[in-house]
DNA sequence: GACACTTCCTTCGATATCGAAGATATGGCG
DNA sequence: CGCCATATCTTCGATATCGAAGGAAGTGTC
């Protein structure tokens, strides 16, 4: 994160602001109960904001029983987003309005294998190329972001120590497209943008953790309704040893990684051995449709070893929510096996209220988790 | 938690002294730059506080370059915490100033299996002989505290499906205390309260693990400098599955639990077998210290085991601090062996700047982390 | 020891927030 | 339909906070 704030809003305002964006709140009367200002307070900052241009008044709400609230919307022209999630051999953008809604997104193919300067500056020029051709006219840029399937620090804004991005090592990401654009900028690991996005999706649930199952095994941890980075790591379960019997080597060096059994990409590799050759994690779902017995069976297996290491987490964590999402998460055999897992081995209150289902938040997750996260950084 | 502040002081003001009472800040100056506070601001505030006789001012600190600071301190007349922390067979009573300082410990036996009634109104009666014959007269009781070997619901009070506290399953221990005491009351699992407690012997580090190795193995987690409860059972090691050969049975009901390898009470079973006998898992250390072979051994392969779940909780969650406490912590080879198995399998960026250590904060860490529990609800 | 510089704390007018009271709009009920 | 209860929003005087300016009490330097 970098760059300055670049609205005309003062302290209150920019609190209140935030607040319809999220869509926490819809009239004065919500603002005044979630920010603890004063009714009188609010109605006064209200006023500038609409007076700024920011704010618009729109129709009116739903009664509770009174007088109905005079319903507060964003105005359209307060800004966008430009937000992208960067994957090995694709890359998803978007552009958002600052409520964090997709006014156009698409998906290109990208190798980043050529490198952080080539990768960014072509992503820079598609985020031009989409505020030319798909933004209206005379809304203001107001900050940009990215995902990194790689660990990020997330002061600096660089990339640390990625396993399968050769040439990003320690480049400093945030400030080069700082340097492109003099706005906010957000530079984050790829399984943490999901979780933000995600828990958007899970109102009332403030303990989180949201899986990303592909070709690898990534995690993000939500914890207090905010992201938990720890020292930049955090939420990593790929490189856990799990209780196998023969020893398998993950290219991390030690042996029997989850990710060595039960990633997208030790699934392709054992269902090969087996003659059965898929070009995409993604293309395993459909051999478990067909029931495929040997990749039902490798699914179901995954599955169990990722529950078993959920279990600890759980315990540990006691979390209300695991969401599954990534590629594999669409095969039903996979979330079963985890739920069984977890819920048979783990503390029964740990367990009581814990609800372990499919990510909800569809496709443009990381771009909305992008977009929440960003808004912090604009208002 | 529950019961009312109690202190006559109005919002800015509470949170003043509770920079004070906490060390945080010594000097208007402090109190300024840690509120956010206009420093015009701070002095009005203080000067009620002094003229209300919760602060007093107390000769001047040293200087930073320029004019002195003039010593803050909370008033000793502010008031006292009445504080214990219960275990299996003895309870540690406590009486603290509002800054948390011990002003009487006392040590009793204590058998909790007696109930929780008669339990709490044996303490209730300990802690009215410790005010009358150990508190300068003339200063109020501002709360009420206690640790629990067992889990608590933190918005009840009640104790929920302990393992070792007979008749106490569902008790509202809170209920009852503030029944006795109208005033604000704590109840809290006795891992967090420790974990509390030693949180404050390492300023700096917001994200801590605090292991309580005795009869038992607790934990207690802290998350961005406050206790994680989670559903109220988070921190939970000890019913994790551990990789071993001989398949061992728990209490718990499922095989091979941390606890029925690591604990104090399976190394003393061990041990028995051994034909070592002894009564406590305290005197361990002594045959650790006397290089025993078999002590030693089984401390080792303890803290391996400890050690291996630790790295699952490393990766994932990224602590700055592994604080190691209990009556076992004192033993260098558990700590050593903790230490080996996290460094040797967790991710580089997730130990390169991780402290796996003894706690620090010594046998009154529990009664310090109620009265620092406290003193957010007394203020 | 005079001087510049830093930090601490207070004074005082400007500004932001509060809270009680009232104005406005709505649903429910007899 | 009239009236009450409820909720939303505004008005306005009281209060709290701010921030700039300055006084007080140090340190360090020549």
């Amino acid at each position: 994160m970098s760059g300055k704030e670049r609205l005309p809003v003062t302290g209150a305002q920019g609190e209140l602001l935030r607040l319809v964006a999220t869509g926490q709140a819809e009239s004065r009367a919500d603002l005044a109960r979630l920010s603890g200002l004063a009714a009188s307070s609010v109605s006064l900052r209200v006023e500038e904001l609409l007076e700024a241009g920011l704010l618009v008044e729109e129709g009116s709400g739903t009664s509770r029983g009174g007088r109905r609230p005079r319903r507060l919307r964003l105005a359209p022209s307060a800004g966008l987003l430009a937000v992208a999630d960067l994957g090995s051999h694709h890359v998803r953008l978007g552009l958002l309005d600052l409520s964090g809604t997709p006014l156009a997104v698409q998906e290109r193919a990208c190798d980043i294998a050529a490198g952080p300067e080539a990768v960014l500056d072509w992503m820079a020029d598609a985020f031009d190329d989409l505020l030319r051709t798909r933004a209206p006219s005379g809304m203001p840029l107001r900050g940009v972001g990215t995902g990194i399937p790689g660990p990020v620090d997330p002061a600096s804004g660089r990339v640390v120590g990625p396993s399968r991005m050769p040439g990003w090592n320690n480049y400093p990401v945030a400030e080069h497209l700082g340097a492109r654009y003099d706005l906010p900028v957000l530079v984050e690991n790829d399984a943490n943008l999901m979780a933000v996005g995600e828990a958007r999706s899970w109102p009332g649930s403030d303990n989180l953790m949201v899986l990303k199952t592909g070709t690898g095994i990534g995690c993000g941890v939500i914890v207090n309704g905010h992201l938990h980075r720890g020292r930049g790591a955090a939420g990593d379960i790929s490189h856990v040893r799990v209780r196998t019997d023969p020893s398998v080597m993950c290219s991390c060096g030690h042996p029997d990684c989850l990710e060595a059994y039960a990633s997208g990409a030790a699934l392709m590799a054992a269902l090969a051995e087996a003659g059965i050759v898929v070009d995409r994690p993604a293309d395993i779902i459909g051999l478990v449709s067909d029931a495929v017995p040997e990749a039902t069976s490798l699914v179901r297996g995954a599955g169990r070893l990722i529950g078993e290491v959920l279990t600890v987490l759980v315990n540990f964590f006691n979390p209300d929510v695991i969401a599954v999402g990534g590629s594999l998460s669409a095969a039903e055999p996979l979330i079963a096996a985890i739920r069984a897992a977890v819920y048979e081995r783990c503390l029964p209150l740990a367990t009581r209220d814990l609800e372990i289902a499919p990510a909800r938040a569809g496709k443009d997750v990381a771009l909305l988790g992008a977009g929440a996260l960003l808004l912090d950084a604009v208002l």
